[in-house]
DNA sequence: TGTGCTGACCGTAACGGTTCAGAAGCACAA
DNA sequence: TTGTGCTTCTGAACCGTTACGGTCAGCACA
């Protein structure tokens, strides 16, 4: 509760019998009037209850907010959960506190279109990170005239933008898995579309994925593994909606269920890749000798278990962004910022068994 | 980048030749137009660029921001890491998402009094969390005209609060240390002032310590010790200005040093005590053999080490402030909320080995 | 023909500031 | 006297909306 009494600029003018400019300069630009007069204005205002001059109303006639609004494809609270994308906060939040600009989160519902909430922030620029490319939220975020920096997504006409090479990151990974010989791998994949499928994901939905950054990282490995002979129809890919732990779990189980020659389980997050491990020890698979497990990220739990995976600059991807949207009045043409990832091989991978060491033993 | 002209209602309703109010309302009540014109004007919207009402002119208008703010002690960045906080954090977005409104983080600097981020944030309420009682930043907060809801915080006059009963909670840890034969024991607690004091904390300063949660729990260990027939004067407290694990281990040495004959522990939180458990480690003491170590709070980390503590339910501390925040126009009185806690005895804890044990081995 | 009602739209006044071009007053120099 | 420069303060326009209290045409009903 704790709400004051309505003092406006206008009353303490009135009040002290000066212009409402004398008032706003006693705040705004103390060396406008006489330290006496300024003195008299705080004085009353305090005596008034006058909190100060009104940051909504100032905003509008300024047409600046101080904040920055974030949009993200989760729930909010999901954000506070997920490893990637609290590293990914810290980096905008550094960002915009280093200018003192606030971060103001949208709410939004990733299975809803309502995109109120979106044109209803009083923002100077928008943040969108990870959202699919057919998102409303998205599509409503480029109506408002601010500035906007997306990541991780395509690029989109005269936006900023901030990612890092999905395509040559994960190929470098394949080319790793290739290399010790792995031809038959599995994947498990974040969610490809706004629709929930929580199950194998034909090569058609695959192609058509909303979500840039699954897209390029199942096309680079289609790529590199067809190049190795390997026929990409036939790879299984399952897809989960929700990211989590759990979830891994669970799609690990489905993909080993169905194709349990995989020797090799690639997941484009280490979110993922936990839960295969996970599902990997309760079906009695060690890693990596009966089965290699890759992530993609970097988070450090993944560093703890040894996770051989892509590790992306994920607080730097938020601090880049964050210090390209509040540059933006600096510069006139749209930046791409393009981030480096280092392939970090864990304890996770190792080269497959022969057929002949699966069936009798190393 | 991706500036669009600026075209207004105004304007827009002027190229269509009806009135503000009739293309405001084709926006805010499509009942209180025929469907024809509604889809002229947004269609004509779509054809000039129309984004549609400017958020911060009606927020203006309309008194309401759509957004909660939230003030925090620390740097904004810090939130992101810290485990507690994160799970505040998350409580308060999912409150904050199902009531449809945004989270503004108000950026500050806890080493400078700058508050002019309080005065310009566009919000309809605070939600203030564990910020000191002197803090200037919270003085801002209650001097502006909306509700606020205090969290961890002594009690502030007709203002809404959250928290724990701190004293209690501790006080039951106390018990239990006691009971089972603790009399030598060493407090390392966080920041207790504005000012940094990486060091002792004599009494008058832990009397005056303007962080409330931390007085109320050196305040009840003082209580329940000196009730045990320990002479609060000689036990150890250390202090330290920043929350982290390295702080929790230079505590611990620093304490261990000055006072080996120390046979428990008590952090009053959880990354402190887990900063203490490597520093007993480091000096090869077995815990709980040879020390007992305790936090506070109850997040994840501690418990995946069988931490001795007392947890808290956190998130639920989030939401419960968010839900009394954006329920404050139902209620007139200031309401106060205690949740609940528990003591979770885990494996940091153990009897005091006898002094002739310390000598001569179990 | 008059009355009352309804649906569709409009005019004006805020909302609470900031900004900019001056005006008033005064000191100082030419 | 005139002009110049400085400090201090003012008036009015403007920011882009929405709230409020209308107006007005058309129609049903008696």
């Amino acid at each position: 509760m704790h709400v004051r009494r309505p003092a406006t600029l206008a009353s303490l003018a009135a009040e002290l019998g000066v212009s409402r400019t004398t008032v706003s300069n006693a705040y705004n630009r103390p060396d406008q009037l006489s330290p006496e007069l300024r003195r008299r204005v705080l004085e009353t205002a305090r005596r008034l209850g006058y909190p100060g001059p009104d940051p909504v109303a100032r905003s509008l006639r300024t047409r600046k907010a101080g904040a920055v609004g974030l949009l993200l494809t989760e729930n909010l609270s999901y954000a506070f959960r997920d490893p990637a994308a609290l590293g990914f906060l810290e980096g905008l939040a550094l960002a915009c506190e280093g200018a003192g600009q606030g971060l103001h989160l949208v709410p939004v519902n990733p299975e809803r279109d309502d995109v109120t909430a979106v044109h209803s922030a009083g923002v100077d620029g928008f943040v969108v990170y990870s959202v699919p490319d057919d998102d409303p939220h998205l599509a409503a975020v480029l109506s408002r005239p601010v500035p906007t920096v997306v990541c991780d997504q395509p690029r989109v006409e005269g936006v900023d933008l901030v990612g890092i090479d999905d395509h040559a990151a994960i190929a470098q990974l394949a080319g790793r898995l290739i290399s010790i010989g792995h031809r038959n791998i599995g994947v498990l994949c974040m969610r490809l579309a706004r629709d929930r499928n929580d199950g194998f994901a034909a090569i058609a939905r695959q192609r058509t994925a909303h979500f840039h950054v699954q897209r390029a990282r199942l096309t680079a490995l289609a790529e590199s593994f067809e190049t190795a002979g390997v026929d990409w129809a036939r790879v299984p890919v399952v897809e989960r909606f929700d990211h989590s732990i759990g979830s891994g779990e669970s799609a690990a189980a489905q993909l080993l269920d169905a194709s349990p020659e995989v020797t090799a389980l690639i997941c484009t997050s280490d979110i993922l890749a936990l839960g295969a491990l996970n599902e990997a020890k309760r079906r009695g698979l060690r890693v990596p000798q009966d089965l290699t497990v890759t992530g993609f990220d970097g988070i450090v739990e993944a560093e703890r278990v040894g996770l051989t995976t892509i590790r992306q600059p994920v607080l730097e991807k938020g601090r880049a962004a964050g210090k390209l949207l509040l540059a933006s009045a600096e510069h006139s043409k749209p930046r791409h910022i393009t981030l480096d990832t280092e392939l970090v091989v864990g304890t996770t991978s190792a080269p497959p068994r022969t057929t002949e060491e699966r069936w009798f033993g190393p």
